[in-house]
DNA sequence: TATACTACTATCCTAAAGGATAGTAGTATC
DNA sequence: GATACTACTATCCTTTAGGATAGTAGTATA
């Protein structure tokens, strides 16, 4: 009978699992500018330049090896076009959306803890 | 009439509000210690060389700073009990529950990628 | 031929994160 | 009085992330 066990959430090995996992995910995501940039290409594809700019201040190469990143871990396919000259554009993979509820939760909680800060700034605690 | 405007989910703003939110929440779980000592919390109250033998290898002196974080974002108190000797206790805040549903949403996906690539090299692409 | 664009790479440097090692002040035990 | 525990702090060092600046190779335009 382990009904009781079942119960026990946290033990020693679940944390570690749960570390493990949490761990993973911060992996892939971590730096400065993977999550800016898989947001800015939501709007569809862009080119190399393109990305720079949206970004704003990132150099070109950390903007590359970002780019290198994301297209390892599979968020992200450079698409060359054989025009003449050929253009070449990154898009998001549709492995991309598998972030989507991820990205939404750490959206809504960095909103929250904002009006939670600004909240207690107004009105300090006793 | 912004029926169609409300409909553009990605525009420039809406971005930046994104890619903020994302930061900020990042901004306080980053490093290498905070989650996994959150994590560690689950279980209950532990004292500073508790926590320092639960996650293996981490220096006095990053527990330490990480403490302080941890309770600056008011995720852990820092509990005196007045016995001879005193003993310090870390614990969980109610608000460290907030981060339920982030937690959640990162270890899941991070299972998956995990799953993923171990499938991936079972059965590499073609 | 000069300028400018695209998509980068190369080299050097700074700042921040994190770790190794040692030490401190207090209490308690042998 | 020696050892050992608690809860740390202090100092130094290494590693990593990220940035500044310059350069390259190809194409196109004036």
């Amino acid at each position: 009978m382990e009904s009781k066990a079942d119960k026990i959430i946290h033990n020693k090995e679940t944390c570690n699992t749960n570390v493990t996992a949490v761990r993973d995910t911060l992996y892939v995501l971590n730096g400065k500018w993977k999550l800016p940039m898989i947001i800015a290409l939501t709007n569809g594809p862009k080119r190399f330049n393109e990305i720079q700019r949206a970004l704003g201040d990132i150099t070109p190469k950390i903007l590359s090896k970002e780019l290198r990143e994301l297209e390892l871990n599979e968020f992200v396919v450079r698409k060359v076009s054989s025009t003449v000259p050929v253009s070449i554009t990154y898009e998001l993979t549709p492995y991309s959306k598998s972030l989507e509820k991820v990205l939404e939760e750490l959206k809504n909680w960095g909103i929250e803890h904002r009006e939670r800060i600004i909240a207690s700034r107004r009105q300090p605690a006793a």
